[in-house]
Formats: structure tokens, sequence, C-alpha cells
DNA sequence: AAGACATACGGAACACGGTTCCGCTTTTCA
DNA sequence: TGAAAAGCGGAACCGTGTTCCGTATGTCTT
């Protein structure tokens, strides 16, 4: 049943994986060097390709910050479990893993700005983000929760909406995002 | 030194003077309707002008939303002082006061996320509302930091930019920014 | 009242970025 | 080695913001 489906279907072509390859280096330079919403002709450029090839490997701007960011994303999730384990408190191992998503967060230029973008475009980015870290979060608070540290019920999507939120703009010199999240994290517990 | 320049420059046109307020109304639907951002040529063509027109009148964006949004602003900076008098804490004015500017935010489709634009245009808006706004801030934290309520030394600045932050994407069905704002309102009392 | 002149107007034209589409090239497979 | 499939490039198109200039309109003077 699995596997030779009516005569192997023609594996994908070389070139294309490189062109894939190269479009992924090509767009995380982008992205350092403009933030993700570096022009799709730069980014083309910077590959040595058409822009039809962009399209047709990711056809969203969000699929392709997805696939550039995909490890960071996956490290972040997993950073979760090991936190609760290693802290001293569910709260500190919250505190902890919001302070890592943070970091990844203000580190990429525009990026917080693009997962609240209510563009159509971006839904694949918001759902790839949410589906990979909310279930991440709500672990955390849960655990937190239980041991009477925060409030009970804490919505984990609102919660990363909001931190998310605390990151647009945060290579501002006279803003500090993290100054912000830190009085979210102090505004949870229970006093 | 004041006054009589140079023999009186000639006032302002009658149709001038016409067109300027039809695009404020023009513009204040166009808002309610598309958001912040609706098209110029949307706005010329519900006030009945051309596009020059609006240029003429409003050279960036920002002026046009300052012009359009002054009352509310004004009345939401006047209302400052007037909590204080009257609230029972300094904290619970502070509160009053950002729930105030949380509720004008929230109701202006995008308003919130054309605040934290760096996009130089929107430098007017961005002076209008922190130079009005903030000093009031500072204000209410400096009443309730003496008080010895809240946490010394918060930036008015800082807070005010975390708050809109927090504003944007209000009318997601899955996010809650009043929520949030109160766990920042929280995170700022002293424990 | 009429002429002269500044003022203001409209909208065509341009700039720019995203997106689509199709003729041509390259790779794969037999 | 020769189809046929897969993939490619980039011209062309669309929607927005922005500029510019020939024309129209209001205002002031005589």
């Amino acid at each position: 049943m699995t596997g030779t489906e009516s005569g192997a279907p023609r594996k994908q072509r070389a070139d294309s994986r490189r062109n894939e390859r190269a479009l992924l280096e090509a767009a995380a330079a982008a992205f350092v060097a403009s933030g993700v919403n570096a022009p799709v002709r730069d980014i083309a450029a910077r590959a040595g390709v058409g822009v039809g090839t962009i399209y047709r490997h990711f056809p969203t701007r969000a699929d392709l910050i997805v696939a550039v960011y995909r490890h960071q994303v996956e490290a972040c999730a997993e950073a979760g479990p090991v936190l609760l384990t290693e802290s001293a408190t569910p709260h500190a191992a919250l505190a902890s893993w919001i302070h890592l998503f943070v970091d990844f967060l203000v580190t990429k230029h525009g990026l917080a700005e693009a997962m609240r973008s209510d563009d159509g475009a971006f839904q694949t980015l918001h759902a790839y983000f949410l589906d990979r870290l909310v279930p991440v979060c709500a672990e955390l608070l849960d655990a937190a929760s239980t041991a009477g540290e925060i409030i009970p019920d804490m919505d984990a999507l609102v919660l990363m909406h909001g931190i998310g939120n605390l990151c647009i703009g945060a290579d501002s010199p006279d803003y500090d995002a993290r100054l912000m999240v830190g009085l979210v994290i102090a505004g949870l517990r229970l006093r």
C-alpha cells in the first residue's frame, strides 16, 4: 500500500533542490540586512534566480519565513520542557522560556510585526508559530498555576500574542520590550 | 514683533477651507470603514476632490490622522489630572487612565499599528500622540510611585509604547488586549 | 464691474512592490 | 539519444502612494 504508487512519480529535479537551498540562504541574508519584508526581487537577485522561482518554492512570504526560522522555533519549543525540569520553580521556567522567545523575536527585524499582520498571506506564519509554541507555553502556564504561583486560567494564545506585540519595534532606542515583558510576567504572579 | 508681518499675506480661500473640512469628514468615515490605512484615492473620492488636494492639505497620512483624532486625544490628555483628583489612589487613577487610552486605541482600526510604524511619514503621528500623552502618563506614574504603590522609575514613554503595542490586533477574536494591559498594570504594583 | 494675480484644484503620470503567466531551457527517463 | 516532464526567468500587470503642472477659481484692486 505504501511506496510504489502507480510507478514512482519522478523525483524532484536536482536544480530545483539547489535553487531552494540558494533561496533559503539568500532569504536569511536579506532578512538580516533588511528585515523580513525584504523585497521579493532583492531575495531573488541574491539567490541568482528569477522571481517566479521564489513563488514556485514558497508561494507566500510566510512560507519562506517559516522555512528560514524553522530550526530556531523548534529549538525554542524543545527548550520548554527542559526548563521546566531544570528550573527552581515553574514560574521561573515560564519566565526563562518567555525571555527565550523574546530573544528570538527581537533579533528578527520585522518578524513581530509580520506575526501580527492580518494579511492572509501571513496566516501560515501565524499558524506555524502558534501551533508549535502555544502548547509549550500552555504547559508552562499550567505547571505554574497548579503550583499556585500565578493566576489561574491564563490563556496561552493570548499571552503569546501579547508577548509578540510587545516585541514590535524592539530595536527602537527609546523602547524596552524586555522591560515590558517583565511587567507582564510579574503581573501573572499571585500576590 | 508679533502680528502685522509684512502686510497680511492674504487669507485662505473659501473653497480651500471647504475642502479641508470635507476631507476631514471623508477621512473619518473612511477610517471607520476601512481603518486608518484607507487608500488615498478612496478618501479623495469620498470628499469629491482630487488626490492632489489631500496632499496639499495633509502632506502625510499622519497629519490627516492627527487632525481627525485631535479632539479625542485632547480629551484623553485632559482626563489625566481629573482622574488623579477623583480616584481613591494614584494607582487606581493610572489604571483608569490607561484603560481610557486603550479604549481609544482599540476602536480605531489600525491606529495602534500605525503608531508603531517606523515609516518616516508617521513621525508626526508618533510625535503628537507622545508629546501630548506621555507627560500625562508621567504625572500619573510619578504620583503612584511617590505614594509607594508601584515600582519607581518606570519610564512613561516605554509604558505608552508597550500599551500601544498591546492594542495591536485588538479586534482579533482570539486576543484580548485589555487582559494583557491589565497584567502590565498589575505588574507595576509593588508587592 | 472688470482685470490681474495668487491660490488651489484635478487627475494624469510616475515610482515601487507584489503577483501572475507563458515561452524557453534543463533534467530525467526510457 | 530523443521525447516529455519539470522547472526557470523575467516581462507584464495590478494596486498604492506621490509628484507635477496646465487649468480653474476666488480675491483684491482700481
